[in-house]
DNA sequence: TATATATTTGTAATCATTACAAAAACGATA
DNA sequence: TATCGTTTTTGTAATGATTACAAATATATA
């Protein structure tokens, strides 16, 4: 699925953003690059295509991505933020021994507890960690050495 | 219930940490403060007691404690790391206004997905953000002004 | 007690992120 | 289209949590 520059730019300004060159084309990486990618990532892509781009520009853009719900932000790691462009309902499953992460889908809706009676619940995050397939085959095959 | 400093030194013994006077003092702590604190939080208690503390030890300690399974990391802020002495399943919610951390109980054994088949899963956190009670009744009373 | 080992301490380094001001781009208006 | 005000981008400096590391101290063992 390839989103025309002229559907991101609508995107955008759908919801109240200015679609300026930089915005479009890290709306655009986010769109194509769905592996929840760390700022580093973005700047390091796109630097490519625009020289005088800054880190600071890819941090502003992606704050203001996620004030108007149109990113979110993924806290699974603990030096550095990730982001996922996907903001419908899922958990993160990140893999300790290749650091990819992987979606799946999960009924967050229905997690609920009798303990939050009385709270305002915003957001909901599930993230699991451990080792993924391919890993665990690689791990497998070491052994046998 | 207060922990004696005989049975926190056993705790760590158990586990194969040397019960030093600086680790017992963090466990102690942890122990009687589960509001999740920081390591600023640990250590500006402690060096009333310990005025020689470094925060060095603070981070060696609870790293420490981390990788012998008795302490657990909360990655639901953004900026700083929260350390929760009770290992046993259970989310965390976060108020957004007063940025207080609560435990709540959640069936997470059950948490499972059909999308995670063949990956090995070795820690699942569920974490919720927004308004707690008593921030929502602030607000209530803030608009009749 | 002497010696080896583990722990603590303090400082320097690292690294992601934010703050901020100057430069550049953009938009509206005449 | 030229001008003026606003928004966006850019680059650099500042911040702040965490780690690295080496010297000092404490502890265990022989």
């Amino acid at each position: 699925m390839v989103e025309s520059v002229k559907n991101l730019s609508e995107k955008l300004s759908e919801r109240g953003i200015r679609p300026s060159y930089q915005r479009i084309k890290v709306l655009e990486y986010l769109v194509q690059n769905r592996c929840h990618p760390t700022v580093d990532q973005i700047f390091n892509h796109l630097i490519k295509e625009i020289p005088t781009l800054s880190k600071s520009t890819i941090y502003n853009t992606v704050n203001l991505f996620i004030e108007s719900d149109l990113l979110k932000p993924i806290g699974i790691e603990d030096n550095e933020v990730r982001y996922d462009i996907d903001t419908s309902d899922h958990g993160h499953f990140k893999c300790e021994s290749c650091g990819k992460i992987f979606d799946f889908a999960i009924d967050i809706e229905n997690l609920t507890t009798e303990d939050l009676k009385g709270f305002r619940i915003n957001d909901k995050s599930v993230y699991f960690k451990g080792i993924c397939p391919e890993c665990l085959k690689n791990k497998k095959d070491n052994k046998k050495i």
